[in-house]
DNA sequence: TGTACATCAGTGAACGCGCGTTCACTGATGTAC
DNA sequence: TGTACATCAGTGAACGCGCGTTCACTGATGTAC
């Protein structure tokens, strides 16, 4: 059942959609590549018609879902003020709507562990978009390129972290206090 | 060849050791049980003469890693005047050195994913270890107990994120800098 | 204290299942004339 | 523009390996007398 050339491509890019949510989701290792393509509306057997292996997908996964995190970024900020766009981010950000949402969410809060210990693509693909979302942060900070990149850092890597214990801990209270207190001390530092 | 009832004991801690490793080394999943009992210095037929499933020795490593990590903080802390404790203590958290023993360093930054998708034993052992550290922390802060915590639960999230995302980024540069930043604002909060 | 038997820690083979990967096949698409 | 053939996306079965779990067996330890 041979498809057009656009049907291919969008069928790849409904692949790769399906599993970065998964991925997120469930993490690399639970997610079977018959689940990925069950949720990409096919049977296991034609992902290699698209991919080469397991390690293609994930890196590609990851690259998109970094993709969606930046633009969606770059359009919270460009509607404010430079402070109030990042004040935005940073809110939406340290949600629990995003705490609920795995699948959707920030991909280095979801995969950061199995991005820590991989090589090659994944590696090379999770360092590329990190890099990129600095930029983007330092972009909205009212200081000297190199004083913007290193708060960049100081405020991204805290609003991982709150977000991740977040989901560790079972307590409700407990993790809403991790998100309040993370916006407490972050969003005037984005001022 | 059955051992003695001490023995017996030994060899049980010695593989919820290694299995506490070998976990944070290379997550859950990738770690097989016959992996865990080689570096315990067995082989893997006797694993369930001890424990009753794999799920049973994660939960316990999780909590084996955590008490060891506690008891570390515990001596960090009491050495010196309740600031500087909680000081040096960071300090040695944020560090290069424990940037690069993933094996031997904090559960939280090693196993965070695999713990915010656990449920049961697992994520009981990590909400109760968690509460613990925080407790531990908390006490080291001059201030209300209730605001104590709250603080408690912002420099130990972004503790845990900034040395997650250190080990994520592939750039030695970035690494360091993330490192950095993260003492610069948690050292002078726990002053 | 000594003896006989039950217990059980550890070994290594085997089972069974899941999953990444491959393959023969189908039939619609792309291409050459 | 139409026709004939090559291409190839997708299907579903099958392969092979790794890994969690089980099991028969061994021989030292624990226990009852």
């Amino acid at each position: 059942v041979r498809k057009s050339r656009q049907a291919t491509a969008e069928t790849r890019e409904r692949i790769v959609k399906a599993a970065s949510e998964e991925f997120r989701r469930n993490g690399v290792e639970r997610t079977g590549l018959a689940e990925v393509m069950a949720a990409a509306g096919m049977t296991h057997g034609g992902f290699y018609k698209h991919f080469a292996s397991k390690e293609e997908v994930v890196a590609e996964a990851i690259a998109s879902s970094i993709d969606t995190m930046l633009a969606s970024w770059r359009d919270g900020s460009a509607a404010e003020t430079p402070g109030q766009g990042l004040q935005s981010v940073i809110s939406a950000y340290l949600s629990p709507a995003h705490r609920q949402d795995r699948a959707c969410g920030c991909p280095f809060a979801a995969l950061a562990n199995d991005m820590a210990r991989s090589e090659g693509p994944i590696r090379a693909a999770t360092t590329e978009g990190f890099a990129r979302l600095v930029d983007v942060v330092a972009a909205q900070l009212p200081m000297s390129r190199a004083a913007a990149r290193k708060e960049a850092l100081w405020i991204l890597t805290s609003m991982v972290g709150a977000i991740l214990m977040a989901r560790v801990v079972d307590d409700p209270a407990t993790s809403d206090t991790i998100l309040r207190e993370a916006r407490k001390h972050l969003l005037p530092a984005a001022a």
